[in-house]
DNA sequence: ATTACTATTTAACGAGTAG
DNA sequence: TCTACTCGTTAAATAGTAA
């Protein structure tokens, strides 16, 4: 692995897409962004350049493979211990939302998605659960489901969503859905299927749903 | 995020599941695995459990929750570069396979799950491709597929498959399956569908063919 | 503006060792 | 065995500044 102080500036290189193409990265910033002197990003990248992890020519600064792949490593031991595995059960009630969602599963874009990354068509209506347990839904957050992409009309842009499979009260196969951009999730989550889930389970407000993920 | 020079010590305690239950650990032990001296790896735990990033007690070593999301936080930010998404799209040369799959794929347990998990139940046999180029299987071996799990029979051991939904010469629809425990895999993949794949595609060995996966 | 040198200060390290 | 103290030494960080 990489000497471990170095790994803050690595990052940084990192966010800013340097094992992509070239960034314009002056000592200065890199020491505001860190949180210390010019003088030691200074050093540091002088460092860093000698261990030919990251290169500097006039496009910019730039992460090598040797330093990409010393960041891979420490991914790949963060994930075999924080990628869960296995099924996810939450539980909710059911509650009426604001139709927002019948208007999200009626675009075309986010339709034809569905269809190829799940295997179904939605009913064009969502089914809103309030989480009895919010911190049950974690392990889902640090995983990765379905990514549904987003797009833009000229009225307004339509986020990427995640979509993980799920199975509703142990009868019905649908998906459960969740903006992209929400890092860790509210209370509030939303489901879909083929079928209007209301009516084939027969709910209705206050109803409690029992909702497992599997999670791979 | 927590001071970088403490991640190879809290990594080593993630990897021991110290973030799960406290374990057994030595200042002298720890100072081993990381190079450092005792007087070292001692005050670093001195540190730390002042920060509350880690506890000791007569059971050992524990993680604490402050310490666990910082190493998460770090998990995000490296997933964010490294788990990869779109299509990717695979090119190989058809061969005959030694039956081994068709052993694999006529086990219940194994079928169950496909249909569960890939919504078919294959046909029993497996396509043998050849890739052409191995390396553009890499972010393959990065993204999760889905879980196929494995079992045992007084016989023998069937380990864990993953399997990612893909789609063949832009035709058919089916998946790839690889056993779980390779880490990096070979240049020889398995394709599975529903229905056989050398019929419905008129394969014949030596012929090419195209594989594109979804990833998400 | 930028980078990176030298000098000085500050922090980290590890040897020795007690409890 | 273990942990963790003191303390001399080494390494890293910053200030000042030149280019």
């Amino acid at each position: 692995m990489v000497e471990a102080k170095y790994t803050p500036l690595l990052l940084l290189l990192l966010r800013k897409g340097a094992h992509a193409k070239p960034v314009k990265f002056s000592s200065t910033s890199i020491a505001d962004e860190l949180g210390i002197s010019q003088q030691s990003a200074s050093r540091w990248l002088i460092e860093l350049e000698r261990a030919g992890i990251i290169a500097r020519t006039g496009a910019g600064l730039s992460l090598l493979p040797k330093g990409v792949e010393g960041l891979r490593s420490l991914h790949v031991i963060l994930s075999s211990a924080f990628v869960p595995r296995g099924v996810v059960r939450l539980r909710g009630t059911v509650f009426a939302g604001l139709m927002e969602g019948r208007y999200y599963l009626s675009q075309p874009h986010y339709r034809k998605q569905f269809k190829s990354k799940l295997g179904f068509t939605p009913y064009a209506g969502t089914l809103n659960l309030r989480l009895s347990d919010v911190a049950l839904r974690a392990p889902l957050d640090l995983s990765s489901g379905a990514l549904i992409s987003g797009f833009q009309t000229s009225k307004r842009l339509f986020g990427d969503i995640i979509a993980y499979r799920a199975v509703i009260n142990e009868r019905v196969r649908g998906a459960l859905i969740v903006p992209a951009r929400t890092h860790y999730g509210p209370d509030v989550i939303e489901l879909i299927a083929k079928e209007n889930l209301r009516k084939a389970l027969r709910l209705k407000d206050g109803d409690e749903v029992r909702v497992s993920i599997e999670l791979s």
